[in-house]
DNA sequence: ACGCATGATGCAAACGTTTGCAACAATGGA
DNA sequence: TCCATTGTTGCAAACGTTTGCATCATGCGT
């Protein structure tokens, strides 16, 4: 079947085919009567522009890349899904690059250069500052999701991580439980560094050392409750653990509930995140609240080419999501708690 | 900075630029010596070939669409995860469509199509004939998974669901606990149609009519839960529940925890998908398996040019994947189970 | 030494748009 | 009545490739 083109309209309706090309544009000069015509000659036809003839002369496909890993987390997951849905909202188009390995990194934003991506999202793996400035030097503004990297034409949003652990710290420290542990990912992610040193903070208000945090690694996701059964038979038992993600926090409690340990009377648990199952009855984790529906909202902002142009002339911005503690069940009751540290 | 062209390295290479085009395709005739030269020239100058301009001539883009929904289910989301890494693997690039209502399948179709993709790959929605024909008419090749639609360029992958839902409807009757309940999606999917209707017939086998099965509807996932505790809490509590899949039939162990019941002994449960967590230890879910990996390797199979040709020719392809009962601990030993029907 | 196949190369026309520029009509003011 | 202005239009050149066709050496058989 023969595709139908901006010619044929231009046939059909009895004008220039550039007339037709700026019937479908908004900001141009065409009369209304003509592009009335075109409008009718197009449906009539069935005439689909085509945006990768659109993108070949004006150097923009209409496609927004993500780099992304496989989803580790809830959270990843969850922010996909909200995600794409937003972006076909707008009109752009979702183009993904799946990442594993560090070297990936570099074919993954190749890949929006070479499709002239309108901007290139990046919510895995780490980023250099080489990578990202031949991106942007290619054209393509750089987003990154969970980490910050101040360069030109780079925007960042990410938690307020170590807000949000100094908030779990200080719950856990005035818990009076002890040992307290961090179950995170080793270090790997921006994300979990920040907030084991969050974590560490708070306590050193309390008067603990770093030392006295006991440092759990998950491995990979699949060894999660793995890690999580280590960590509670090993030698000194955390009464008190803050989680890297809520992923891990309910990993945590599953082999708990396993090994009979009752929380939060022998075990505290605080995740982060706050994904929809953290609220789930059986669960009721206490967490970080960290809304996917404004990190993506933060992310849609950052699209808007004034944002883009901003971030093009000074070096680029870095948007901080607030968060804040959601208790549930999975700690002691509030009234039950040591007075704060100070006032 | 300005993009470096073809015309650039033919200049630097001192040839043609119909020669530096074909000094990048294979099949074509080169000299080896120029095709040096060319490739030198190339890597000197940084080139990258334009992927949007060759998709202008070529008609093909070498992007492979998804139209997806929200990931309702661990399956989906491995689902997701292993093709966009197969995809990747095999050089295709993936352009994702999500798609929440019935309305917007053809959004997301015409996007595929709009961008002149390799091929359509539908995981979510219903999909009609007139839509698909239209893509096929297109010359967009569609490729359904877990669903059946014979038609001309439409290729199918799915489960061998009634084959699945018998064992486990099998399995179940053997052992004896009565009512036997399906948990699932209130037919809304294809594969949960086929996996009820499977149950059916294996415990028809056993001399149980239709009527004698409870049907549970899970509604949306975030509800699987709350639905879950209603199924246990209500008037006649099922004793034995084959689940349309295994975030269901997880979220029905955590429901039987909460309230107190013991599994295997007050309540079997068997699952469908065997997604890594209903092998955890905390778990063990006994399950249908139905390996995304092979799905996935599926998938690719029908991306073959040979595969989509045949596929225009005679009407389309179905291929129906094998499935295997795994037996772990939600269900009572094998060796407690009543002698099956008949031989 | 001659014509012929063969393989390598270059030319130029596509692919389907957008867009700068020039031409044009219409409108209002002087 | 004429000129300047404004708003519409069409022409043609881009965008960066691929590819059919023609050309041209080159080597081979005779």
């Amino acid at each position: 079947m023969k595709r139908v083109t901006i010619k044929d309209v231009a046939l059909e309706a009895g004008v220039s085919y550039s007339a037709v090309s700026r019937a479908f544009q908004d900001g141009s000069n065409v009369a209304d009567a003509t592009r009335r015509k075109v409008q009718e000659a197009a449906r009539k036809l069935g005439y689909r522009p085509s945006p990768i003839a659109r993108g070949l002369v004006q150097g923009r496909s209409g496609l927004v890349t993500l780099v992304t890993g496989p989803r580790q987390s809830w959270f990843d997951a969850l922010f996909f899904d909200t995600l794409a849905s937003e972006l076909a909202r707008a009109g752009k188009h979702l183009m993904v690059a799946t990442v594993h390995s560090r070297d990936e990194m570099e074919t993954g934003l190749m890949q929006a250069v070479d499709y002239r991506s309108e901007a290139v999202i990046v919510s895995a793996g780490t980023m250099s500052l080489e990578l990202s400035s031949q991106c942007v030097a290619a054209g393509v503004p750089v987003i990154l999701s969970g980490r910050v990297l101040e360069a030109r034409g780079v925007q960042c949003v990410l938690a307020d991580n170590v807000g949000g652990a100094r908030q779990a710290g200080a719950l856990l420290a005035r818990s009076g439980k002890r040992p307290i542990a961090f179950f995170g990912q080793g270090g790997r992610t921006f994300a979990d560094r920040e907030r084991l040193s969050g974590l560490a903070s708070a306590l050193a208000e309390h008067g603990m050392a770093e030392k006295d945090i006991a440092i759990a690694d998950a491995g990979r996701a699949d060894d999660a409750i793995n890690a999580a059964m280590a960590l509670l038979a090993g030698p000194d038992r955390p009464q008190a653990v803050f989680c890297s993600n809520d992923g891990l926090a309910l990993a945590l409690l599953q082999a708990a509930l396993q090994i009979g340990m009752s929380v939060p009377e022998d075990l505290a648990v605080i995740g982060f995140d706050d994904v929809p199952m953290a609220g789930w009855p059986s669960f009721g984790l206490t967490t970080i609240n960290y809304p996917v529906e404004r990190v993506v909202a933060a992310i849609m902002d950052c699209l808007d080419p004034e944002a883009i142009a901003q971030s093009l002339d000074r070096t680029g911005t870095v948007r901080r999501l607030d968060t804040h503690l959601v208790v549930r069940r999975t700690t002691p009751p509030l009234n039950r708690l040591q007075s704060p540290a100070r006032s």
